[in-house]
DNA sequence: GTTCAGCACTCACTAGAGTGGAGTGCTAAC
DNA sequence: GTTAGCACTCCACTCTAGTGAGTGCTGAAC
C-alpha cells in the first residue's frame, strides 16, 4: 500500500494532490475493479480536499489522458498512460508479504534435479504469488559451453547426439547414416566431434567448427558435425513455461477476452520474442498497448531478466490484467527471478 | 452425419424412430448449442411423423433420461446418457475432411528431431483438426531399455548422470559427491554402472541392480547407483503436453467453467491419472460426470491409447464440451495416435 | 393403439417506461 | 483556489406487456 506524502511526488508536471488522487484512483480501481468517483478519493492520504475540488482535478486529470470516463456520470478509471504514470512514479517498491517470501524460500530450499522441471515450477510459484499468469523463459543454452559430446547407437545406421552443456542441459538430435556404422566408428567420431567442440558455447559452434573437408574425412564425423552445428542453429527455440493460465479466466468476464489472451500464450515464440522486445526497450513493465501485441490490449506484462553468472540469459514475464498488483508483481518477479538466478549459477559451476 | 437407416437402430430398449430422435437432437443440438424444439426435428432422417408424436416420444426420451428441458416451454437437450446412447449406438464411425488428413500427413512427413517437441506439436495438431483441447501423454519410458549410461562432470564435486534409453529419450539427473572427484574415476564409475544396467527397462533398475554393498564398493558408482535408481523411480511422471488450452474458453460462455477446467488443466498429474483411469475402465469416451472429477462435468473426454510396437504406452486425450463432435474426435484421436505410435516405433527401433 | 391437428398454456426473451442512485459539471459564494 | 449546492446524466434495476418458440393434452381419424 504505497503512501504518498507531499515530499516525493510533484512529478512529470503533476502536482501533488493531482498525483496523489491519481494514485488512489489507480489503488482502489486495481482492488475493485470499478469506476472510482470522487467520493471515494477524499479520505485518500495527499487529498485533504471537497469532492468537488477531486472532481475537478479528475477532470484535468481526464483531459490530460491520465484517467478515463466509461461514460458520463459515471467515476473514473486508469488510462494506461495514469498506469504508467503509477507504475513509475507513485507505487511504491512493494514487497512479499511473509507467507510469499516464505514460500519461495521452501520452493529454493527443495528445488532440485532437472532443470527444466524446476523451470516449469518456478511458473506455478510465480502465478501462485502474484495472481497472474507467470512465464519463464529458460536461460538460453547458447551461450553455455558444451562439457560432453556423445554418439549412442539406436540402430545399425541410427544414432543420437548427446550434447551436455555447463548449465546442466542435454541437448540431442537424432542422426541417420547412410551405411551401418559400428560402435568403433561411433566413438571414433564422438572423439573427434568432442575434440573441435568441447569448450565451446554453443552458438560458435557454426563458426568454430569447421564444416567438413578438414583432415576428419570420415563419413560418420561428417554427419555429426552437421548435427551439432544444426543443433547450435536450432535452439533459437528457448523453452518456454507458462503457469496459471486460468487466472487469466478469473482476470477478465469476457470470455472472448479470455480466448484471445489464451490463443496468444499456445504461440510460444510470439510470448518469447515479446518479453524479449519489452526487455530491449529497457521497460519492466508494459501497460496495454505499450508492447504492440492487440490481442493483449487489456493485459500488463511485467519482465524481469534472470541473470545467471551476472549474464542475463532468462527471462520472468508476468501476464495479468492492466489493473493487476504492479508493486506486487514486480517485487514477487525480482525476488524469485534472483534466487532463480543463483540456483542456476551454481547449478552452471 | 450418420445416418439412421431403420435397419440398424432398436437398440438398448429404443424403438427406431425414437433412436432417430435423439440422434437428431444430439446432432442439432451439437452443431447449435440451442435447445432443439419437436419442429427440427421432423424432417431428419427416420422421423417420418408430426411434431406432435415427436413430442410424445420426447416426453418418452425425457422420462428414460436420455433428454432434458433446461424448463418448461424450452425444447430438449441431451443428458449425459443421452449422449452415451449417441456415442455407442448412433454416431457413425466418423473420419477426418481431406483437409484434415492432409494436414495430419505434412504434420507426420516433416516431424523429425526431439521427442517432445514432436508431442507438444501433436497436441497442437490434435486441437486444430477437432477444436478440442487435446493432451497428449508421452510414452512411459519406463519400458525403453537403457542403452547408454554416463557422469559428465560439471564441477569438482559434481556431476550429471546422462541416461540414454532405446526410444531416444534422455534422461539425466544431477549428482553432489562427497569429496572431489576426477574424471578418471568418473568414467570408471559411469562404466560399472553401465555394466549393471545397460539393456534394462527403467523400471527394471531398482530391481535388477544392486543398491550398493556389492563388489562395487567405489563411493562414486555408489552415489550413482542412487541416483540411477532415483531416476528409475521418479519417472513416473510421464510428461503431459496440453495443447489448443484456448478452445475451452470458445466451447462456453460461463468464464468461471473456464476457469475450473483450465485450473484442472494445470494439474498434469490429476489429467494423467484421469486419462488412465478413462483408459483402465475400458472406456474410450467419457461422458459429464462419468469420469467423476466434477469441474469437469460439463465436458467429455476422448481417449485413445497410443501403441509403441504393439505396447500401449502413451495416451491421448482431447477434452471438449459435452456437446463435441465426437464422430470426428474419436476419427481424430484414432488417426493421429496410430500415426504417432508408428513414428515412435521406428523411432526406438 | 398410433398418429396427428388443434388448442391452451408456459416461459424465456425483448422492448419500453419508470425509478433510484452514483456520479458528474457548473456556478456562485467564501 | 476551494467548496457547497444544484441541475443534469446515464447506468442499473424493476416492472410491465407483448412475442414466439416450444410444450402437453385431447379427441378424432386411420
Amino acid at each position: 500500500m504505497p503512501t504518498t506524502d507531499d515530499s516525493r511526488i510533484d512529478t512529470a508536471g503533476l502536482d501533488a494532490r493531482k498525483a496523489a488522487i491519481l494514485n488512489a484512483v489507480v489503488t482502489e480501481y486495481i482492488g475493485s475493479a470499478q469506476p472510482v468517483g470522487s467520493q471515494h478519493v477524499v479520505d485518500a492520504p495527499g487529498v485533504s480536499v471537497s469532492s468537488a475540488t477531486v472532481r475537478s482535478d479528475m477532470a484535468a486529470l481526464e483531459r490530460d489522458g491520465f484517467l478515463a470516463q466509461p461514460h458520463t456520470s459515471a467515476g473514473r478509471i486508469p488510462t494506461d498512460k495514469g498506469y504508467r504514470f503509477f507504475v513509475d512514479h507513485l507505487a511504491g517498491p512493494g514487497s512479499l508479504d511473509s507467507g510469499g517470501r516464505l514460500q519461495v524460500r521452501q520452493f529454493f530450499d527443495h528445488a532440485h534435479g532437472e532443470i527444466e522441471q524446476m523451470l516449469e515450477r518456478t511458473s506455478g510459484l510465480l502465478a501462485d504469488l502474484t495472481d497472474c499468469t507467470a512465464m519463464v523463459v529458460g536461460p538460453s543454452h547458447e551461450s553455455a559451453v558444451i562439457r560432453s559430446v556423445q554418439l549412442v547407437g539406436m540402430g545399425p545406421r541410427q544414432a543420437l547426439l548427446v550434447v551436455v552443456l555447463a548449465d546442466g542441459a542435454v541437448q540431442k538430435q537424432s542422426i541417420e547414416f547412410g551405411e551401418e556404422v559400428d560402435d568403433g566408428r561411433l566413438s571414433d567420431a564422438a572423439g573427434r566431434l568432442a575434440a573441435h567442440s568441447l569448450g565451446l558455447p554453443l552458438t560458435q559452434v557454426r563458426a568454430k567448427v569447421p564444416s567438413t573437408g578438414d583432415r576428419s574425412t570420415d563419413a560418420v564425423t561428417a554427419v555429426g558435425v552437421r548435427a551439432l552445428r544444426a543443433l547450435g542453429a536450432a535452439d533459437g527455440g528457448e523453452h518456454l513455461f507458462v503457469g496459471g493460465s486460468s487466472r487469466m479466466a478469473a482476470a477478465f468476464d469476457a470470455v472472448e477476452t479470455v480466448r484471445s489472451v489464451l490463443t496468444i500464450l499456445e504461440q510460444q515464440l510470439v510470448v518469447v520474442t515479446l518479453l524479449r522486445d519489452i526487455l530491449d526497450t529497457g521497460l519492466s513493465v508494459a501497460i496495454g498497448t505499450e508492447h504492440g501485441v492487440e490481442p493483449l490490449a487489456s493485459c500488463a506484462i511485467v519482465v524481469m531478466p534472470v541473470s545467471v553468472d551476472g549474464v542475463e540469459t532468462g527471462t520472468i514475464g508476468l501476464l495479468g490484467p492492466t489493473r493487476m498488483n504492479y508493486p506486487l508483481a514486480l517485487a514477487a518477479a525480482r525476488v524469485v527471478g534472483d534466487r532463480l538466478g543463483q540456483r542456476l549459477s551454481e547449478a552452471s559451476r
